[in-house]
This record gives structure tokens, C-alpha cells and sequence, in this order.
DNA sequence: AGTGCCGGGGT
DNA sequence: ACCCCGGCACT
């Protein structure tokens, strides 16, 4: 038991390995060069990707907290361009996000929730709120030092950042700007989702079991959902590396959600976009009008005059493809 | 949007 | 026959 706590206990509590494998992952959908700049701090090239791909917050290897949390943020963005609200939302963000990416940091704040039902205790040291957990909760008095771990699953880190927060907001209730000043940066409530899929795991093995009443719990899986179900669904076109998801020894979350995302859009959209017609086309009708239709000619691959000269010398071609004829010199 | 070229003009 | 081009299938 000890060691599976230990072991439970690292793994939620340190989040870099999470944030460590996302970074690595890229390099196999693009080239082999993401690797070498990995490293490097380039700047100017593209956008989005060398943005989060840059690891060279992670090299930072003190300070684990804001390079977490800053670097877990960003694949989060990565992802949400999927989401239509959010995007939209963040995508000023995201160009903006360039230029400044570290100063953000300055704005991170990291507190500690406990998660214990009908406690949403919210203190800004671990310390602190293991001691509320061992002693409120666990009721181990005494010796505050000791500890078997077992607080950790009972409370989650939740970096308080003030984009992010209105970020999570506008995703949320992408309806109301006023509020967007005022009661995001009070309460953090999307925030929960970042640190919150961390403990996620831990969340569901242990509170599912035990107790599905507590109000805090649910609340913030809720909020997650609503925050993560949309960016999932675009992760699988572009941002395919499944940061998150991938990261969490727990695969019952990711797969799932990237799955669906893949099947279930195009589908949805298809079937939806274009009505029954499209699916009967195919399983009726596509061999009849094809033939039909297609007696044209498959088409020559090659290139022809038009493109081997171009428009310009024209003189050039063929009479055949002066004439717009099939071409005679190029011939398939 | 760019290409290849059929079908159909005009001279 | 020579030359052009509208328009469509493909990519």
C-alpha cells in the first residue's frame, strides 16, 4: 500500500513528468527538426506550435510550479483552438500569447484546494493544506510533520492565473463580457480544470468509492467537462498529440475524448452538412453515376505543357494544348 | 483555385 | 484544317 501511495502521491503531486511527455511528442507529426529546436528558444518561426513545444520553460528544473503551469496552460490552448468559442476567443490571445508567454507567469498564482466533500478549503501552501486535511479531515493530530501522503488525494493544485481565468470563463459563458472582469479573477472555478485533470485520476479512483456526494468534487468535474469536452473534439485534426490525455497514466479519459472527437465530428458534420443524401449517395448510387459521368477520362497525372511552361509561354506548348486538346506531348 | 481537355464554336 | 474558348471534371 505504501509504495502504490507513494506512488499515487508523486504522480499527482509533481505534474512535470505530465507536462514532460506532451513537449516530446510532437516531433513524430512533424519533422525530426522539432526535436533539435526543441531546445532552442527560437522565436520568429511559426506560431502556436513552437510556443508550447518550447520547452525551455521545462529546462528550467527550479521553480516547478509556474513552468508547469505555464507550460500545461499552453498545450490546454493548443487544444481549445478546436473549441469554436474558444478559439475565437483566444485566438488574439494566442498571436498576443508570442511576445509575452513568460511574463505571464507573474500572474500565476498556484493555491491548494481540498477536495474533501462539503470542503472547498482553499489555502495557498501544500503545506498548509495537507495540515487542514490531515487535521479536519483524516483527524491525525499531533505531529503535523508526519504524513503518509494519503492528504494528497484529498486536495489539488489550482494555478490561479488571471488569463487564464477569463479564458475559462469565456468558454464557459462566452455570454457575458461584463461579468468577465469581476468574478473570474475572484473565483477559480476553470482554473480547477488544469490542475483538476491532475487529480482527476485520483479523483475518480478514490472519491467515485468512497463518496459521490461531495459537493465540491462534482462541482469541479463539472466545470472540467464543460471546459475540456469541447477542445478535445479539434485536438485529433491538428493538434493530434493529446497532450493531456497521453500524459495521464490513466487512459480511461483521453482515449475516449480523442476518439470521439475524431469519428464523431467529421460524422456528425457530414451526415448533418449534408443531409441523408450524402450516405446514400455512397451506398447507392456511387458506382452508377460515376460510370455515368466519368466516360470524361480519369485524367493525365503527368505534366502537361501548361504546366511545364506555364501560362506565360504559352508559345511553348503543344498546338494540342494551345487548343485546350489533350495534350500530345505529354502523354500519359 | 488551378488544370486538363471535351464539346462546340468560328474562320 | 486550324484556332479558340466555355465549361466541367478533377485535383
Amino acid at each position: 500500500m505504501d509504495k502504490v501511495t507513494a506512488a499515487m502521491v508523486l504522480t499527482s503531486l509533481s505534474t512535470s513528468p505530465l507536462v514532460r511527455s506532451p513537449p516530446v511528442r510532437p516531433n513524430e507529426g512533424l519533422s525530426g527538426s522539432w526535436k533539435e529546436g526543441g531546445g532552442v528558444p527560437s522565436s520568429t518561426s511559426s506560431s502556436g506550435y513552437w510556443s508550447w513545444s518550447a520547452p525551455s520553460d521545462q529546462s528550467n528544473p527550479s521553480t516547478p510550479s509556474p513552468p508547469l503551469s505555464a507550460d500545461s496552460f499552453k498545450p490546454f490552448r493548443s487544444l481549445a483552438p478546436a473549441d469554436d468559442g474558444i478559439d475565437e476567443a483566444e485566438a488574439s490571445n494566442l498571436l498576443f500569447d508570442e511576445p509575452i508567454p513568460r511574463k505571464r507567469k507573474n500572474s500565476m498564482k498556484v493555491m491548494f484546494k481540498c477536495l474533501w466533500k462539503n470542503c472547498g478549503k482553499v489555502l495557498s501552501t501544500a503545506a498548509g493544506i495537507q495540515k487542514h486535511i490531515r487535521t479536519i479531515h483524516l483527524g491525525r493530530v499531533g505531529d503535523s510533520d508526519y504524513s503518509d501522503g494519503e492528504e494528497d488525494f484529498y486536495y489539488t493544485e489550482i494555478k490561479l492565473n488571471t488569463d487564464s481565468v477569463a479564458e475559462g470563463l469565456s468558454g464557459l459563458a462566452p455570454v457575458s463580457p461584463s461579468q468577465s472582469l469581476a468574478s473570474p479573477p475572484t473565483f477559480p472555478i476553470p482554473e480547477s480544470s488544469r490542475a483538476e485533470t491532475t487529480c482527476a485520476k485520483t479523483e475518480t479512483k478514490l472519491m467515485t468509492p468512497l463518496s459521490r456526494s461531495a459537493p465540491t468534487t462534482l462541482y469541479l468535474v463539472h466545470t472540467d467537462h464543460a471546459y475540456q469536452a469541447t477542445p478535445p473534439v479539434t485536438i485529433p485534426g491538428s493538434a493530434k498529440f493529446t497532450p493531456n490525455g497521453s500524459s495521464f497514466s490513466i487512459s480511461w479519459q483521453s482515449p475516449p475524448v480523442t476518439f470521439t472527437g475524431i469519428p464523431v465530428s467529421p460524422t456528425h458534420n457530414h451526415a448533418v452538412g449534408a443531409g441523408e443524401q450524402r450516405q446514400h449517395t455512397h451506398t447507392v448510387l456511387s458506382s452508377p453515376p460515376r460510370g455515368t459521368v466519368s466516360l470524361r477520362k480519369p485524367r493525365g497525372e503527368g505534366k502537361k505543357c501548361r504546366k511545364v511552361y506555364g501560362m506565360e509561354n504559352r508559345d511553348m506548348w503543344c498546338t494540342a494544348c494551345r487548343w485546350k486538346k489533350a495534350c500530345q506531348r505529354f502523354i500519359d
